[in-house]
DNA sequence: GCGACAG
DNA sequence: ATCTTGTCGC
């Protein structure tokens, strides 16, 4: 199984990192209707890791948009490239997160992330930086509401509220499901909030989170599963002897 | 300076 | 993210 590396010259620190985010943010598209919800494809991309073995596996879920049914699937391994520091998560995420689109066999239409877009300390989230970079229609909805504020929404499915950095609006809480905690909603890239929105509505019909994002986190911890399988910690035979060579880098 | 902080 | 048993509910 091919091991997604580290790209050349990825940021080695955190200085580096936000100078990117800086560099990059003039390219995210905004104001873009973007696809009409329902219709076309949505791709759901979620990552897992496994810190120990220096593993990460990414999944994209292809859906048709209509019917939420499968139509594609992709997974990639990588290294990590990148610690977990708040605000820049896409340098941990990206590179095995394009490798994975790139597998894709068909256009992955819209692009669904487990983050956030322009709801981000620098307005560059990970459906920014991803949007970017492969120039699809992106947009983030996470869990939780990071460093945001905002006010309860109502109680029935699709209530919102802003999500607040100060008195900017950086996205929205919306209520997925009646009487359950709402999800957070920004846009990434060519996608505006009303169709980030909708979009979210759409893949929700059942569940709290969408169901990209759901198909998408259960395929990535599979592939990690079953990569860690091939590399335990201390590989080797019952005579033991090293079981795999070690793999080359990239 | 301290605490909080997407995944 | 990940560590983790049982438990309540559809």
């Amino acid at each position: 199984m091919t091991i997604v590396g580290v790209p050349a010259g990825w940021p080695a620190s955190e200085e580096e990192a936000r100078a990117v985010q800086d560099e990059l943010r003039g390219r995210v598209v905004l104001g873009q209707p973007g696809p009409p919800p329902g219709t076309g494809r949505v791709t759901g991309v979620d990552v897992a890791y496994d810190d120990e073995l220096d593993l990460v596996a990414a999944a994209a879920v292809v859906l048709d948009a209509a019917t939420l049914d499968v139509v594609a699937e992709a997974t990639a391994v990588g290294r990590v490239s990148f610690p977990y520091v708040p605000g820049l998560l896409a340098f941990r995420e990206l590179p095995t997160v394009s490798a994975v689109l790139d597998r894709l066999p068909c256009p992955p239409g819209l692009v669904v992330c487990d983050g956030y877009g322009l709801a981000h300390p620098r307005r560059f989230g990970l459906a920014s930086h991803l949007g970017v970079l492969t120039d699809l229609p992106a947009i983030g909805v996470a869990k939780n509401p990071f460093t945001f504020t905002y006010d309860e929404p109502a109680p029935a499915r699709g209530s919102s509220a802003p999500l607040l950095a100060g008195a900017e609006e950086v996205g929205r809480a919306l209520r997925t499901r009646d009487g359950v905690k709402p999800v957070f909603v920004s846009v990434g890239h060519r996608v505006s909030l009303a169709g980030a929105l909708a979009h979210t509505l759409a893949l929700t019909p059942r569940f709290r989170l969408p169901e990209t994002t759901r198909r998408a986190d259960a395929l990535c911890r599979q592939a990690l599963r079953e990569a860690a399988r091939g590399r335990p910690g201390a590989p080797t035979r019952p005579d033991g002897t090293p079981s795999a060579p070690p793999p080359p880098g990239r």
